[in-house]
DNA sequence: GGCCCTTGCTAAAACGATTTGGCAGGAGTA
DNA sequence: TACTCCTGCCAAATCGTTTTAGCAAGGGCC
């Protein structure tokens, strides 16, 4: 654009100016114990600082075979917070072992998909990490020249290592909250949980178990999807019909938001007449008022260590469970009397 | 990880099994029209494919000095669905002209970021891309060795061609669909315009210059961090001290949250007693009940630009405002007579 | 035959690093 | 002196492409 591009220093313009040999040169550089005596060291260092010498990293991925760059392939990287995150936590990893991050989306097609790992495997990455956002099995990427591959918040048949979060113990955490603060009955349920979907399932599995663990029970379950919209109709619906929960487990945080509406609306307050719980800890949840308990999604923490089964030295277990954190806030309290 | 990797087919491989030479295979793939017999092509083409050659794209790179790729470096890449979307438009434009995307994040450490600058520039990526979270004057990176570089969402000293979103624009269309409702007065302001801020001031401006230009007043301005905590106290304090507003300008989605909450409590019905805009489009904006009418972040497009500027042909102005779009939803009415 | 084109292909030199296998020269030892 | 070791450095091969320059064979033309 601006200016004549110069041409680049090379390891060989140091070396020269240096007085000695590119051999020396890049032992020093690279800092490997060859024998250099201290002074020549010392020389070579000082050269390649006063030339701003920079080394041409696809010349060095070419000799070593190594790009230090790892390919993350997602199906949709702008879901909100979430993909933000798992970018972030495995470029975190990434940087910590001296690589970068290639993120490539897929948008779900699956023709685009083995397009974009064709080309990163031919940019040499070291690993891929193949990413979706909901969450449930995939059919394994083809054509990855027997490279390293983690799954990132989904499995397959391949295998693969897999890293997702541990939906059933969230469950449990949630249905916890609520148990621990004494509830045992008008407990309700709202959101459905489609069979295709991993988290739906897992979440409703862990609730269910530690209610009957608690010898509490699921007074009612209402279905509907995970949008606020849904959840006010149908929970409004219920309301009208002349249900009073004690208490109402989420399976997200947009659900919990119409939960809020429709209950404001029938003048029952959060948390004094109602508790309310849910999933995924968005940043809705913090502003509500009151504030939302709310399990959330271990993202960072997800994209951190499907990067360090890539890149760490101990081998990644089949499939990883991450738990997910637990945020107590405002919304929960004991039964009233 | 698992089995022998075994050895990459190179062209050489291909090229021998075709029964001609590198030479003839590089021309044949890489589709230049060199005269070479229809017959010889089709065999190269056929034997590649049998293989499975991929070419090296490391070895690529060190011979066109071209590594068809775009780094980017932000600041914050996950500041909720912004960073989302200014990485997928940036991707997609890539994309587009078959690059792929090195993301990179600084947290805004100054240091870590010349160090990611230099390690990109290593990489040979073929331009710059350096985004911010906060969209204001930035100090230009250093050291990107005569590199094409584009600015988003931020501006500086340096002769950097900038991509921000046009504000005051923006300022405007949310004035406009108060003022092109019929409303002339009790018109309020609400959140902090901090002069480090430039979408605050850029807002600002916009919104006083429209109301101005239509014989409108801006009745009151309630100065608040742009939270939804912050604003309902502002909001809610005010309402208590009897000022009643009948269209409510609220600096970012956020805001409007917290004032919707204040009218809600003091029995003000959006839009029957109130209207209500405000700027970002977030999630929560079509959440709200009623709908909350909002200027967009024209994330996704910066992104695109801000890449093909970069790669495109035409060389980018030196500051390109892009338009924010309207989103005008159920939170606006006419005033009530 | 002698000359010049055209066609279809190839040899070999880059690109810029890493790394193997030495090579001088001095010191130590017998 | 002759042999061995060690120190400090270097020549050259290598990674897998692209690309310049040119070669051999065949045909047309005079």
């Amino acid at each position: 654009m601006r200016g004549a591009r110069r041409p680049r220093v090379r390891l060989r313009d140091v070396a020269e100016r240096a007085g000695v040999s590119p051999t020396t040169a890049s032992f020093v550089l690279s800092g490997r114990d060859m024998r250099i005596s201290e002074e020549t060291r010392q020389r070579v260092l000082r050269t390649a600082r006063e030339l701003d010498y920079r080394p041409n990293l696809a010349a060095r991925s070419l000799r070593t075979q190594d790009s230090r760059t790892i390919g993350l392939v997602a199906d949709t990287i702008a879901t909100g917070h979430y993909g933000g995150e798992l970018i972030r936590g495995s470029m975190t990893a990434a940087l910590k072992h001296g690589h970068r991050l290639l993120v490539c989306e897929s948008e779900g097609d699956p023709s685009l998909q083995s397009a974009l790992v064709e080309d990163l495997v031919g940019r040499q990455v070291s690993g891929l990490v193949v990413a979706t956002s909901s969450h449930d099995r995939v059919s394994a990427p083809r054509g990855t020249g027997g490279l390293p591959v983690v799954l990132l918040n989904c499995r397959s048949d391949a295998p693969y290592p897999a890293i997702v979060s541990d939906e059933v113990a969230g469950g449990r955490a949630a249905a916890g909250l609520v148990v621990r603060a004494g509830h045992r009955r008008g407990i309700w349920l709202v959101g459905e949980t489609p069979p295709s979907s991993l988290p739906g399932t897992g979440r409703f599995e862990g609730i269910v178990a530690e209610l009957a663990g608690a010898g509490a029970v699921l007074d009612e379950q209402l279905s509907c999807k995970w949008w606020p919209e849904a959840a006010y109709d149908v929970m409004a619906q219920a309301l009208a019909g002349g249900g009073r929960p004690r208490a109402v487990v989420c399976l997200n945080d947009r659900i919990a938001f119409g939960v809020y509406q429709a209950l404001a609306e029938v003048g029952l307050e959060v948390p004094r007449d109602v508790s309310v719980v849910s999933f995924d800890d968005s940043e809705l949840a913090s502003w509500l008022r009151p504030s939302l308990s709310s399990i959330g999604l271990p993202e960072f923490e997800m994209g951190r260590l499907a990067v360090e089964a890539l890149l760490g030295t101990e081998a990644p277990p089949a499939e990883r469970l991450v738990p997910m954190p637990v945020r107590a806030r405002d919304s929960i309290a004991p039964p009233a009397v």
